[in-house]
DNA sequence: ATGTTATACGGAGGATGCCTCCGTTTATCA
DNA sequence: TGATAAACGGAGGCATCCTCCGTATAACAT
């Protein structure tokens, strides 16, 4: 999977182990409250631990953020594929659209989580991007492939801009009108459809 | 219009003025080269000028980002109104998005301004958000009466989502690619559509 | 001109956050 | 029960943010 075992070298440290898993219990509560830019030493005080400690584990926000998120990105994955099994193709992307927007709007951080995703700036975190890539890969390429969209638009650029659209919401406040939002997503999910 | 005369007082002063002056341009050019978060302290060393005199004119970030893109949101707003006399309601609607796209991809530091416009978060900068929230309801309403696109969509929430879409790619690198946003915009633009 | 005073100026300073670096501690292994 | 690789923690340098207030000066009155 995603740990090979590299080097045999030696065991990981018991208090290691315990200090990473602290770190993310403490950014999950974190960023749930302040919302994605707050303070990386705020993370390490609430973890009970040195801001050294914290950036030894995760050397960038980012890092962070993909670890914290990284459960919820491999459930929308696994929601992709039961999708395109289950449901017609342009239901399934409808659906799927809505669920990342509604882990979206509920957990505040995950946006800025699934953004980097969908940035796909390579390299850095690449297993959260490999694997919301593929997902909307799967279910863009399904629907165009039943002639049920354009196909002129990539998965990527569809993730992106549908990403977009909610973070205008749930960016800067303003928060609640999950309706709008998902009524927003609806439209564009409209445009995509083949007829131009 | 917006300057209401309020009190006869006294003249203001001559260097107030100038200061001013001098801050809005730094400002550009600071925001233009470095994006919305340039720092503030950069715009007042730029503009010659003590970062007093700078939080004393623009108390927030934001003022600073209304007074400096107040120009462009009038050209926005003007084109509204000639578009509206001048082309079919949907072909207007769309070109006005694209030139507020097009406005937001040319000068960094506009999306900004747009951003806090679309929110309408009103009291403070009021201005710019009356002038965009008029010219996007403007349009939105005439294509409305027309028949042309759905009626569960307001203006704003319009204006907010393409805005978001387009943040989506401008707001943290990857430039260039209008083309891309343009097409994204279309969509978009097509998903409102009366048929749903 | 010159004095008075309302206004504006400038930047020091306290606060917060980022990230690095390195002396100290500790878990693992022999 | 050492030896040592690995991890810890937080001080410290740097960059902002924003406020506060002593000083400077433009506008007005005489």
């Amino acid at each position: 999977m995603v740990q090979d075992a590299e080097k045999p070298s030696r065991k990981p440290r018991a208090d290691s182990i315990r200090n990473r898993e602290l770190l993310l219990e403490a950014a999950k509560a974190v960023f749930s409250a302040g919302g994605s830019g707050a303070s990386l030493e705020a993370v390490a005080r609430a973890a009970g631990v040195g801001i050294g400690t914290l950036y030894r584990h995760f050397p960038t926000r980012d890092a962070l953020f993909e670890a914290v998120y990284r459960r919820e990105v491999e459930q929308l994955s696994d929601l992709a594929a039961s999708l395109a099994a289950s449901a017609p193709p342009e239901e399934a992307l409808r659906r799927w659209l809505h669920a990342t927007v509604e882990l979206a709007a509920t957990k505040r951080g995950m946006l800025a989580a699934l953004e980097l995703a969908a940035e796909g700036r390579a390299e850095l975190y690449a297993y959260s991007s490999d694997r919301m890539q593929a997902a909307a890969g799967t279910l863009v390429s399904r629907a165009r492939t039943a002639g049920a969209i354009r196909d002129d638009l990539s998965a990527e650029e569809m993730l992106r801009a549908v990403l977009g659209l909610v973070g205008a919401w749930y960016r800067s406040g303003t928060p609640g009108l999950q309706d709008t939002v998902r009524r927003l997503v609806d439209v564009f999910v409209d445009g995509m459809r083949a007829g131009a």
